[in-house]
Order: C-alpha cells, then sequence, then structure tokens
DNA sequence: ACAACACACTACAAATTGTAGTGTATTAAC
DNA sequence: GTTAATACACTACAATTTGTAGTGTGTTGT
C-alpha cells in the first residue's frame, strides 16, 4: 500500500488521495464497479472521459489500494480495505510517524487537539494507560 | 505558512519539506546564515551550486518558512519559527484534522499509537492528563 | 465479416523539487 | 576609474505526481 502523503490543507479522502482519485475510492467504496460504471457516475457531474477514469483506476491499482477482478468481458474493481480501515490505518501510521519522528515534542500538543475535539478522549486515554501498566506488572 | 504535506514514509524534516530544504532548514535553525554560508557547508558533503542553494532559500521564504535580512551587500535567512514550534505546529495541525475529519474512526487508533511508546513518554502523558483536568476544575 | 466494446500503450500538461545557466548591478581592488 | 568579483534576479529544464485523452488491438456479438 504506498499511500504515504497526508495534505493537511485538504478535505476528506483528498488528504489522502487527488480529487480524481478520492471520487472513484468513494465509488468503490460504495460497491465493485467496472471502470464504465464508474465513468458514466462520474460523467453525470460532469463530463469525463472513459480513458481518464481507466488509466487513474489502474493507477490505483498499482499503488495496492485496487483490486481487479475479471469478470467476463471485463473487469470490476473494488477496494482491498474497507473506507474505516484504511483511514484508521493510515490515521495510525500517521499517529505513530508522529510520535516516534518527534517524540515528547509533539504528544503535549497531540493531546491539545484531542481535547479541543472530545473532552472525554483523555479519559479513554488515561484508562487506557492505567490498564497497560496493569498489564506490565 | 504554506506547508501542508506530511510524508510518513519519509524520516525527520523530510517529512514536511525536500531533502535539500530539509538540509537547508536544518542549517539555519542552528543559527542565522548567508546563501554563501549555506552552500558551502551543504559542499563540504557533496558539490552543490550556489545559484541552487539560492533558489530553494528563496522558494523556502515564499514559503513562508524562512525569513530574509539584509545585511550590507547580501542577505541572512532564518526560520519565522524555533524547530520546535514549527513541528509543533505541523504536528497540532495534522492531529486536528485527522480528528475532526474523520473524528470517531480514528480515535482509538490514535490512542493505540500512543500506547506503543516509550515509558517515559506515558508518563508526559499522564501529567499531561492530570494537568488538563485540573484546569478544567 | 463487421461493429461495438474493453483495455493496453503512449503522451502531454500542471505542480513540486532539485538543478543550474545567463544576465545585471553593486562592491572591491588595483 | 576601469576592471573583477560578488550577490542576486530571472529563466529554464528534468523527474515525479495527478489529471487528461488519443490510438491501437483484440474479443464479442450479431
Amino acid at each position: 500500500m504506498d499511500i504515504n502523503n497526508f495534505k493537511y490543507d485538504e478535505v476528506g479522502l483528498n488528504r489522502f488521495f487527488g480529487p480524481l482519485e478520492a471520487k472513484i475510492m468513494e465509488l468503490l467504496w460504495e460497491q465493485e464497479r467496472s471502470i464504465k460504471e464508474v465513468q458514466q457516475r462520474l460523467d453525470q457531474d460532469k463530463p469525463i472521459n472513459f480513458n481518464t477514469v481507466m488509466t487513474v483506476m489502474n493507477r490505483l491499482v498499482g499503488k495496492g489500494v485496487l483490486k481487479k477482478r475479471i469478470q467476463g468481458r471485463g473487469s470490476l474493481f473494488h477496494p482491498v480495505q474497507s473506507k474505516e480501515d484504511f483511514i484508521k490505518d493510515q490515521s495510525k501510521k500517521i499517529t505513530e510517524n508522529l510520535l516516534d519522528g518527534f517524540g515528547g515534542v509533539v504528544i503535549n500538543h497531540m493531546l491539545d487537539a484531542m481535547e479541543e475535539v472530545d473532552q472525554t478522549l483523555l479519559d479513554k486515554l488515561e484508562q487506557k494507560i492505567k490498564q497497560l501498566k496493569e498489564d506490565k506488572s
């Protein structure tokens, strides 16, 4: 899975993908689809070439986020992970990366950010730490 | 400050900058320097053109991470933030972004990642949580 | 046999980053 | 005071990523 870029000025899946890639992923997380089906869906919003969609979908296969399954004449595409699992995995990677890259420097600010979003998070984290300490002893 | 890309397959400052940019930032976080001084430092490791260094340094000014200060004939460059502050700010942005972009989906995995850190960080976490709770009451 | 379709291969454009040439203006030296 | 070195602006090109799309090929269904 070579997705390893997080654009934190973007929104939603655009943080991990280009805009067209993101739209395609979204459609395929809904359900498995052929290139044609994806192209027709996208075309409803804005005219888009079949080959354009094909190229991008194949690139996503190359990146390891989509899989191709031959079915009769054509192929069907589906993500290798659910959307939730994808986001979870990437978030974990990013968080680990921040922590073991910059350690103590960032941890306070991560907590600040957590608190701003949801106060109950601190309790959850406290519990986890308590549990961790019990496990160790 | 238009740094908004986090490459989580890279190491250190390369997560935020290109490799050459990162080396230059590192040198300027040590101390304010002229283009010539930066170029000569880098040149010790590997031959590098003066204009190359100049271009990249000016681009970093354009991105808002460096400032230029005229001094006599030439200019001296320095980061607008300390290295620590830079990393803190970016980390906070990334964390907030993850949390309010993907909400509950990522929280547990962020906590998981936090659990995996070393003991001293865990202690820091506990302290920080305690402190945050006191602030509330 | 032919037309429609699925797909491979190829290519180009914008943006980002590293690279570096040429030209200009100011400073320093003789 | 003319020349030479220096600092810098301007410009350009290559590789990579992402969006875009043309052409060509082989299979299918009529």
